[in-house]
This record gives structure tokens, sequence and C-alpha cells, in this order.
DNA sequence: GTCTATAGGTAGATAGAC
DNA sequence: GTCTATCTACCTATAGAC
């Protein structure tokens, strides 16, 4: 869908966006319900007409995010998965949780989850995999790009200092690389690439 | 140290065992203080008369549990890695959050903790990561072991099927094994080695 | 549908007895 | 050092007005 410049988003979607971007930031069990709902703008009475639950909330947040990743790995493009992979695997990426990627920040609370939400983590998930796997060329490689990649972010957040995150990020480039099709010798540039964001 | 068989282990001692096996299977900040005394037969009396606060608690324990993988690491012997990775990235350590590895279940809480916490995460995570580097014979594939194994094991656990969760560790078994020092030929048997655990 | 107000429960932390 | 009892603050969820 397409909004016109002075479209109001409705209260569910206004929700999902911004109770997801501070979930993702400070926690989600760890965020007070009228803390998200105020990032939303809105009250709890507003939270109980669209949602039955706090759980129901982690649930929706979780495949709203993983969908909004879907796009940057709908292509067999091998240099546009690369860029994609230089821009997750970058300090913007580590220092804006809530602007990335859930997986680093939400799949620990994910795993202690209902059956239900770890189903649509599942379902949703797979989609990303399958998209890579045309890259790939097998379907190992690219649940293995996905696990560096989270495993990354998530570790290099929970170092101190900038000289440790950064060699976790150049690690995880170089077994990203190491995953992905071998470049040719003719469009051997150096790094660059800032990818999507 | 070593104990006799009817050594008390201190206050302490049975506080970061204890609370820290619940903080891994539970999440530190979803669990209750006195659910984490309850699980070390303590109260709260005896909890502030160890630690000033329940963020000192995490950093604790955070520290413990790292030390506590530190000596399946301390040997040059390859093979005893790849048996260490087997163990780590298998079932068994998937389906039991509260006895596996501090870094899928806590670290994204880490990342969010204070700095202190974070510079006792690195300094205790780099140990680890040296020890491997004489194995892996470069810094980054130490690193690139260390995240993908961590994210592997968080990302099976959000899956909701036993298939799924199979699918991600056997891609990360093969790209742990990519990371290590190729095999001979000659002692190319078919997996098992049940490692530690 | 969304607001304000509030119910009932539990959180982290402290005080005083022993 | 460790217990029990308790403080204040905040939690999720609901009720009733509009």
């Amino acid at each position: 869908m397409r909004y016109g410049p002075h479209h109001k988003p409705t209260s569910r979607a206004r929700l999902l966006e911004k109770a997801g971007a501070l979930a993702k930031k400070e926690g989600f069990g760890a965020t007070g319900l009228s803390a998200l709902v105020s990032a939303a703008g809105v009250t709890t009475g507003a939270f109980y007409s669209q949602f039955t639950s706090k759980t129901e909330l982690l649930q929706a947040i979780v495949e709203h995010e993983l969908l909004k990743l879907l796009p940057a790995v709908e292509t067999p493009d091998v240099d546009r998965i690369r860029a994609f992979a230089s821009g997750y695997l970058s300090d913007f990426h580590v220092d804006h949780p809530e602007l990335g990627c859930p997986m680093p920040t939400l799949a620990a609370e994910v795993g202690r989850a209902s059956r239900e939400t770890r189903e649509t983590f599942e379902r949703t998930i797979r989609r990303i995999q399958e998209n890579l796997m045309a890259v790939t060329g097998n379907a190992a490689s690219a649940w293995a790009l996905i696990t560096q990649a989270a495993g990354a972010i998530l570790i290099a957040r929970a170092m101190a200092s900038a000289e440790g995150r950064t060699e976790v990020l150049q690690a995880a480039r170089a077994a990203v690389a190491g995953l992905l099709p071998a470049r040719t010798a003719a469009d051997s540039g150096v790094g660059g690439a800032q990818a999507d964001r």
C-alpha cells in the first residue's frame, strides 16, 4: 500500500511501528505497556481495542519487523545481498537497535514465548531464508548467513569498547563473504557499499 | 578450588549458580528477585548482604557463566574444539538453556546494561576468543566461530518446529567446520562426537 | 474506538529482630 | 549474615464516560 502525505496511520499500525522500535531498544518484557503505548501516542484503552494482551503484541511486532527485512533480500543479485550484509554488519546497526533487525534484540524473548509466537517467527524467517537460498545456492549457507549476522550484532552490542565491536563486525563480514559465491577478479573494489542504511 | 563431599557452598556461590541457571532459562529482567533468591534457597536479606542491587547480580552471573566455558576451549587440540562445538550446536543445548551458554540467553540484556557490565562481558569473552585463536590460527575466525555458534542457538530456540531447529543447527555445524582447520583425509568419520555437552 | 481512572498484584529495596 | 515484614512504585488489565 502507498499513503498520501497527509495520511494518518491507524492506531494498530502506529503501535506496531513505534512500540516495535521501543521494544527493540529497551527489550520487550523490560518495557511497560504504558511506555509502549505512549510511544505510539495512544493509551491503554486504544491498545486493548486492538490487542487482547501484551504477549499478543510481541507476536505482531515480530512478524511486522521481520517482514520489513524481506524486500532487502528479494533479489537474486549477489551484489545487492553483499551490500545489504555490509549495512547489517555496520557500526550504525550496532548503535541503533531501534532501527534495526529484531533478531538480536527480541529472539531470546521469542524463544521463551508461546508456541504461537514462535510459529510466527519461524514462518516469517523462513521466507527470508528462502530468498537468500537463491543467492547462496544451498539451504545451509542461507541459514548460516542469518545466524552469523544476527549473532554478530548480538555480541557486538554486549561489548563495551568500540575496538571490540569493530573486531566482531569485521570478523562477521569476512565469514559472511565466505558463505556467499566468490567474487570475480574483475569487480574487486575496496569495501565501501553503505548498503540499505 | 576443590571441595569435600559435605562442603556447603557460600550463599554467594549458590546465588551465582542457581540464579544464573534461572536467569538463563526465564530471562534475567523477566525473573523477579524473589524467584532468583528462592532458587538459591535464600531470601532477599541474604541477597542484599552479598550484592548491592539486582543489576550487580547480572554482572556477576555473566562473568561466572562465561568463566565456566573457559576450560572447554583451553586446548590447542582441534579435535577437542570440534567436539565442543558439536555439543554446543546440539538439540540438548537448544532444549536446556539453564545448563548452557549465557550468550544466547543474556547477551541482549547485557547490551542494554551498564558499561561496567559490558566491560565484564568483553574482558571475559576475550579470554575465550584468545584461546580459540590458537586453533583457528587467526583472530577473525575465532570471533566468527563465537558469533556463529551463539547466533545459531539464539535463532534455533526462537523456532517452533523440531525440523526448523535441526536445519539451523546443521547449517551452523557446517559453517563452524568451515572456520576450523580442514580435517585430514585419514580421520574423516561420520559425525558422532557427542562432545562434553 | 479511545479516553481517564483504577483495581489487584508484584516489583526492587529496606528495616529491625535474632 | 540471614530471616520476616513492609515501603513505595509500577505492572497488566478492566470499567465506565464520551
